[in-house]
DNA sequence: AAACAAATCAAACGTTTGTTTGATTTTTTA
DNA sequence: TAAAAAATCAAACAAACGTTTGATTTGTTT
């Protein structure tokens, strides 16, 4: 589906408000009044309120799929950086796209129509399957030495991802933290050290 | 507020529903057809939806404040025995009420009355402020050598059960176990080694 | 058993919901 | 510029929503 500027400005809002507030939350004339465009023209351009959901998903969903395999082709050099560089991709990925998440996270048990579901369900298996890939690598090639649960040390990372973006200021506050674009930056490195650090521990380190 | 057992069963019944599918998504027609009692009931028991949302996260709320204080003030032996008393009390206390966490899931972003949020955030706070504690404690002991980041050791674990628990039968389907009673039970386990393997590495262990 | 209170119920209430209509304006095409 | 297509809009639609009503049944009290 191709999308002109307006519709795609009407995706963005409807995007912001699923995310703080659901789906079901979050009427059509709301979402139009927000946008300021015609109650009807989210009829009109996605075909109601279900396809414009849809919409978003799977408009948001392909840069989600972003290929993590090249990590495991890179040249590695010691397990460290290589942590590091996992780390990064994965914290930022995340947190570039909390949006979508937010919407997914609100969705997920979403007991309507299964093929949103699936798109759901098939994002989350796709990341899995990239993270488990760059650790069953890291330890192919001897990188990581440790044997480690492999699902749970990404329930880890996601969830506290997920945990932190889905608590408002909690995190932030304990941190000492604000929550604006320099403090954003601030929870991001954080947030990178904390998992980084934890990486290391379960994968590697063996002093 | 008292309840009768009629108003418990409709109280269940009601919070399995909000924890599927989000209070917005769920009726009250729907809640009455799943309990079995007449439409008019839950506005003559709760005073409308909103109550019933309002009864269900105050009543089951007492049961989630469980003193982990006591922990802080025992005698201590050694830390890993302390890491695993701590695992074992917090993973047992998320499971066994994950269905009002579900619900507080789906409700954490309520901008409806705030009444019901500051509820919900103050449940949070005391959570976080036990766990705080018992690290804190750890620590003067000596028991804890190493620094650690105490809100993002939290948010990994709080996190990380939220997830599992909200990500239908994904990672039981990777681990290989099946979502029945004896899995829930080798799951816990699964989880708790888990975490108590995540605590030593990053509380105690110095080898 | 009579009187009272509590519980239950089908029906109807007024709103809000998502969606559609049909007229009108704007933009594109020829 | 005239015709065709696309976009926009206020209005109306039926369906679903949470809630209330008022009659009826059930349970309790005196």
């Amino acid at each position: 589906m191709e999308l002109n500027s307006k519709q795609e400005h009407i995706l963005n809002i409807a995007m912001q408000l699923f995310a703080d507030k659901g789906y079901s939350a979050t009427s059509v004339r709301e979402i139009a009044s927000a946008a300021n465009v015609n109650l009807s023209m989210i009829s009109y351009y996605f075909g109601g309120k279900y396809g414009l959901l849809n919409a978003i998903v799977s408009s948001k969903a392909d840069q989600l799929k972003i290929r993590m395999e090249k990590m495991t082709n890179e040249n590695w050099t010691s397990a460290d950086e290589k942590i590091s560089a996992l780390v990064d991709e994965l914290v930022d990925r995340f947190w570039s796209n909390r949006t979508i998440y937010g919407v997914i996270h609100h969705e997920q048990n979403f007991k309507g129509n299964e093929e949103l579901k699936d798109a759901i369900v098939e994002l989350r298996r796709v990341r899995y399957y990239q993270f488990k890939k760059v650790i069953e690598s890291g330890r192919e090639r001897g990188f990581f030495k440790k044997e480690i649960n492999i699902p749970l040390l990404h329930a880890s990372v996601i969830g506290m991802l997920k945990h932190i973006n889905f608590s408002d200021d909690f995190y932030f506050n304990e941190l000492g933290i604000k929550n604006d674009a320099k403090g954003d930056k601030m929870m991001l490195h954080e947030v990178k050290e904390h998992i980084t650090n934890l990486f290391k521990l379960l994968l590697n380190e063996n002093k």
